[in-house]
RNA sequence: GGUUCGGUGGCCGAGUGGCUAGGCAGAGGUCUGCAAAACCUUUUACAGCGGUUCGAAUCCGCUCCGAACCUCCA
């Protein structure tokens, strides 16, 4: 088996991955902030995550996924009124601040719940680290590259970068930086543009604020990930993720903060995925484009044509390269929808195949040898950067053989049981272990499963009889109420839900 | 304006030099009392113009178009 190669949003070329520790992974992945509903835009990173997670896990990494809650508020808008986002929407909405933060980290749970995301080994808040995003604040103070102005303190961007590689992650020129860095109002705190907030000195109506070596404030926005990484993943770790859009300036930052406190690179593999477009834009609040999870699933959105299921969207979701952008559209979700279902329906179908006949050897070689490339390779897809687009269209390949058997096309005898086995297990493994992908059909309760078979049953001797008045009407009815028959080859009736 | 990344058939999307991606939709057929499903066959591509090469969607140059970042953002 090859081995994993992971793109490296650092060096921007794939790299063989190498953990620090052999057999053990640690993993950072920027969390929501919990200042308002989640929303489409936000299921990218964290099932493009989770398959990561899942898939190192099935090579045999233990792996420790650090995901961190931000509740402790950024600046609305640096350097104008230093507002806490959190606080002042607490305000309007007559809440405690970590009341709303509870809130929306319960709906985030929730919501990640729904696309069967597993959760994270440790899920750090900012506010429950604020000792330690002072103590890491000292230090860089005490290296000499923070400076304390009126209670607040400032990153020395200019001098790190005499020395450091300031703005390779996103691809930036220091000079170009100076420049180009938006000129807002009250920046005179700082001594270079550039410049970017570790410690922030709160107003009086700020209301998340504590006490610090520098006065009442609050953390800047980049240290609660460089505090907790290093707490938990230690100063250098392997990987790091996140959306792109984090690339500049929060990322860059990090390192910069890390690499001073530290005196390590923090991270040997930036991992970044691409964003979810909506008209050819970026989802965003500041676009006005936002669809959130709830109106997704519940289709409640003007924009939607109706509701889309969450496996629905994590299928749509990994049909992609996480690199690449996603364009959402009603028809590319249905198109999802429905391509998932006859996936899933083949998987159903594989798992109850009992393939009679089968030996050794197998009837048709070719086939034989068919089926068990197109498996294969779904090691090599997964390796080459998380190919998850070409594991799935693998697996469609692989329909059109699994109901072949079923309806007696092609004879089960034609692959030998080892490809049999390797069949089943390797649908299993990247269907339900590492895509994360699980049946959405409601639980049956034991009576409806009764009722449906009764009326199967009454069908199936009206057409005996040849009354397709009777059959048609069953068949009709059922449907209406969202179970739909199925008259299969050999005669028996299967059933499934709309 | 700067930096970076893209433009693939009706729609969504793989694909970094030669080998049918795949899904959805469309067309024809098989099966079926009919239907649905399934299976088989099948139409429509690589933004434009040059260049490199035996050979380019894939490399290089230019043009046009779009996006992300430079401000909170997944």
């Amino acid at each position: 088996m090859s081995e994993l190669k992971i793109y490296n949003s650092y060096t921007r070329q794939k790299e063989v991955f190498k953990p620090i520790t052999p057999g053990h992974v640690g993993m950072y992945v920027c969390g929501p902030t919990v200042s308002g509903e989640s929303h489409l835009g936000h299921a990218r990173p964290y099932i493009t995550f989770d398959v990561i997670y899942r898939y190192l896990t099935h090579l045999g990494y233990k792996v420790r996924y650090v995901r961190n809650i931000t509740d402790a508020g950024h600046f609305e808008e640096e350097g104008r009124e230093a507002e806490d986002k959190i606080s002042k929407k607490a305000v309007l909405e007559k809440l405690e601040p970590m009341e709303l933060v509870q809130k929306y980290t319960n709906l985030f749970h929730w919501a990640m719940d729904q696309f069967n995301n597993i959760r994270p080994s440790i899920e750090p808040t900012a506010t429950g680290h604020i000792v330690e995003q002072i103590e890491m604040i000292k230090k860089i103070i005490d290296e000499g590259y923070a400076y304390v102005v009126n209670g607040s303190v400032y990153f020395d961007v200019k001098k790190y970068a005499a020395s450091h590689d300031y703005g390779k992650l996103s691809g930036r020129v220091m000079d170009e930086l100076l420049e180009t860095t938006r000129q807002l109002e009250g920046q005179d705190e700082k001594r270079d543009k550039a410049d970017f907030a570790l410690w922030k000195n709160a107003a009086p109506e700020h209301i998340m604020r504590w006490q610090s070596p520098w006065g009442v404030g609050f953390p800047g926005w980049h240290i609660e990930c460089s505090a907790m990484s290093t707490k938990y993943l230690g100063p250098q770790f392997d990987i790091h993720g996140g959306g792109m859009d984090l690339q500049f300036p929060h990322h860059e930052s990090e390192i910069a903060q890390s690499t001073i406190c530290n005196h390590t690179a923090p991270v040997r593999y930036w991992i970044h995925n691409n964003m979810i477009t909506i008209n050819g834009r970026k989802m965003g609040k500041s676009y006005n484009n936002v669809i959130k999870l709830t109106e997704m699933f519940s289709g409640n959105h003007p924009l939607l044509d109706k509701a889309y299921s969450p496996m629905t969207i994590r299928f749509f979701i990994l049909q992609t390269h996480y690199r690449s952008t996603l364009d959402f559209s009603n028809e590319a979700l249905k198109a999802a929808e429905k391509g998932l279902k006859r996936l899933w329906e083949a998987y159903e179908t594989l798992q109850k195949l009992l393939p009679e006949g089968t030996g050794e050897k197998p009837g048709d070689p070719q086939l034989d040898e068919k089926v068990k490339k197109l498996l294969l390779e779904m090691d090599e897809f997964m390796n080459d950067d998380f190919n998850t687009a070409k594991v799935l269209a693998n697996m469609f390949e692989l329909v059109p053989i699994i109901n072949s058997v079923k309806d007696k096309h092609i004879p089960a005898s034609a692959l030998s049981q080892p490809t049999w086995d390797l069949f089943r297990r390797y649908f299993k493994l990247y269907l339900e272990d590492i895509l994360g992908l699980k049946s959405e059909a409601q639980q049956e309760d034991g009576k409806l499963e009764g009722v449906i078979r009764l009326l199967i049953d009454i069908r199936k001797e009206a057409k005996a009889r040849k009354d397709y008045a009777t059959s048609d009407k069953i068949r009709q009815q059922l449907q209406e109420l969202g179970i739909l028959l199925k008259d299969e080859k050999d005669g028996s009736v299967t059933y499934t839900f709309a």
